[in-house]
DNA sequence: ATAGGGTTAG
């Protein structure tokens, strides 16, 4: 016979699960209050606290919870530290275990999975052994859950011996402590261990053979992933995204459309795998055709993931009208606090130049990350608010947040835009002194640019011979345009010897030091190179641009004749260059023959 | 009430 709650208390605990909204809750507990069923009954309070924790109001949890006259129950502190452990609060679990320990409140059965979990995740591996010793002790070590959470817990910690061992000495294995175990070999690098397991499982459920289909393909085998699949019985949709983003990842995007023409049904996952393929491919063009099919064709709902693909590939498109259309569609669907979303919108107004826009996305987010700001300042620097930058920069300071390597590269470029040598300088020494940022190559690179952009082309090359890195095609590229810009043939020359050094397969900086000899009228030299390009025998790759038009993308070349508004095109071309002129602006050749 | 599987930004 099952013993039947009250009906009250049913209605409250099923009212509590259903709320959406901390205000609704609120209102239910002055019901609760009014009704008398506060702390009366632990079984609606507890589901209270969690539902609390759930809806973020982590502070109002702990002051009800303190008001409670006798807490000596159980199931109270398990809603606690559940709560905790969801808003990631993990050392508050920990100290919340002490101090039930401490009041003698006895742990049951689904205390210690939680209190592992987070110990996992917060305790040096020492002190997680401590509360593995509590779960021997209380006998919980016997739980299956238990077990398993601990296998999750040394296989994080490196220690997929201990975590073997508790795989071993558990009472109870079922298909979930198997998955764990598998998990805990494959995550520590031993597919071996990892597949053997995999074969001896009493029994393999989708979920099990999923797992194994994406560690192949996390150990970059899609050979053997793409057998597993083929033989997996019962695959559900989630076996068929796991493939599809394996080809993605691996960059095969033939495989990943062909998958993606298959499948019988698709979600939103699947969706975000063909859009990210695309977009890592840097595919923007497919990118924008698959986001308006899945728009055209399904009624898959886009989600954050698609969002910020596609607001990717507007930025480097320059499509800003699609791009705009994507904000109001964020906004409207929930996304508008999106800290993904939101960088995408920074990123996209930023790449287009709507810098105030950029600024007032990144200033209405409540929550920024590291990401929001490298992508405003960087933003900023790239489009001539260097001094803005420089200004965010100081603001991220202050606010104590946490600085990165890219962080630098917006600051340095911002420098470099000003012309401002010294702050440069300064800043980039700032990096190891202060915040123990190894310099990486790009920021030599700026540095470079900084000192070349300023005229100074001797000490950027000194800078370079004193590099703890061999300078690149791109540290090489920024010397080169500087010295155009202040008409330094000798640097230029150097630069574009190393160029040819580093690359010499790439027609175009033959091309661009045959122009400097024959504007410098060594023709020696010149001929010489010209037997030298003959013998790469390679040709060049035309650069390619597009613009977002009433027609959708349109991509051109340079002296490009295939529009079918081409005259239209040139005559207009050549109205701005009258304009150009007229303003004063003089055409210099060596710049334009070696763009 | 508790444990295992897939995507996203500079």
């Amino acid at each position: 016979m099952t013993l039947q709650l009250p009906q009250a208390l049913q209605l409250v605990i099923l009212v509590i699960q259903s709320c959406k909204a901390f205000k609704q809750l609120q209102q239910i507990q002055t019901q609760i209050i009014t009704n008398g069923l506060d702390h009366q009954n632990h079984l609606a309070t507890s589901h209270f606290l969690s539902k609390c924790s759930e809806l973020k109001q982590v502070i109002y949890t702990c002051k009800v919870f303190d008001q409670i006259p006798n807490r000596r129950i159980t199931s109270l502190w398990n809603a606690m530290s559940k709560g905790y452990l969801q808003n990631d609060l993990n050392n508050e679990v920990v100290l919340l275990f002490r101090k039930m320990m401490r009041e003698n409140v006895k742990p049951n059965c689904y205390t210690l999975p939680v209190v592992l979990k987070a110990c996992g995740k917060f305790l040096a591996l020492r002190e997680c052994e401590g509360v593995h010793c509590v779960a021997v002790k209380s006998g919980f070590i016997s739980n299956t859950y238990t077990g398993t959470t601990l296998i999750e817990l040394y296989s994080g910690k490196g220690r997929v011996e201990c975590a073997f061992r508790v795989f071993t000495e558990m009472v109870l294995r079922n298909v979930i402590a198997w998955t764990a175990m598998i998990q805990a070999y494959v995550a520590n690098g031993d597919m071996v261990l990892a597949r053997r397991l995999f074969n001896l499982a009493p029994e393999r459920d989708v979920v099990m053979w999923n797992r194994m289909v994406s560690a192949y393909i996390e150990c970059g085998d899609m050979m053997e992933a793409k057998r597993l699949f083929d033989v997996m019985p019962g695959k559900d949709l989630m076996s068929w995204n796991t493939l599809l983003h394996g080809y993605a990842n691996n960059g095969d995007l033939e495989g990943c459309e062909r998958l993606f023409e298959q499948m019988q049904e698709r979600n939103v996952f699947s969706w975000n795998g063909l859009i990210g393929a695309y977009s890592q491919n840097e595919r923007y063009i497919e990118v924008l055709d698959a986001f308006k099919r899945m728009l055209r064709d399904t009624d898959v709902q886009p989600n954050d993931a698609t969002l910020v693909n596609v607001l990717t590939a507007c930025a480097r498109l320059g499509a800003l009208d699609l791009g705009k259309w994507v904000h109001v569609y964020a906004e409207s669907n929930g996304y508008k606090q999106n800290v993904y979303v939101c960088n995408g919108l920074i990123d996209l107004y930023a790449k287009c130049g709507v810098v105030e826009s950029a600024v007032h996305v990144f200033r209405s987010m409540d929550n920024k990350d590291l990401i929001s700001w490298n992508t405003i300042i960087n933003g900023l620097a790239v489009h001539g608010h260097g001094a803005d930058a420089l200004s965010l920069f100081n603001e991220m300071k202050n606010n104590g947040e946490k600085l990165d390597g890219i962080t630098f590269i917006g600051i340095l470029c911002a420098c470099s835009h000003m012309g401002l040598v010294d702050d440069g300088l300064s800043y980039f020494h700032s990096m190891t002194n202060e915040y123990s940022i190894e310099p990486r190559i790009e920021h030599y690179g700026c540095m470079v640019d900084l000192l070349a952009r300023a005229g100074l082309l001797e000490q950027a090359v000194e800078f370079i011979k004193k590099m703890p890195i061999a300078a690149d095609c791109v540290i090489w590229t920024s010397l080169l345009a500087a010295s155009r810009i202040h008409k330094k043939i000798k640097f230029a020359e150097l630069s574009l010897q190393k160029l040819i050094e580093l690359d010499p397969k790439n027609p175009a900086n033959y091309v661009m030091l045959s122009n400097i000899y024959g504007e410098a009228r060594k023709w020696e030299d010149l001929a010489r190179l010209k037997v030298a390009i003959r013998d790469t025998g390679s040709k060049k790759q035309p650069g390619c641009s597009s613009i977002a038009t009433d027609d959708g993308i349109v991509e051109f070349y340079s002296f490009d004749e295939r529009h079918s508004k081409t005259e239209e095109i040139y005559s207009a071309l050549k109205g701005l260059m009258k304009l150009l002129r007229l303003s004063g602006y003089v055409p210099d050749l060596m710049e334009l023959n070696t763009q």
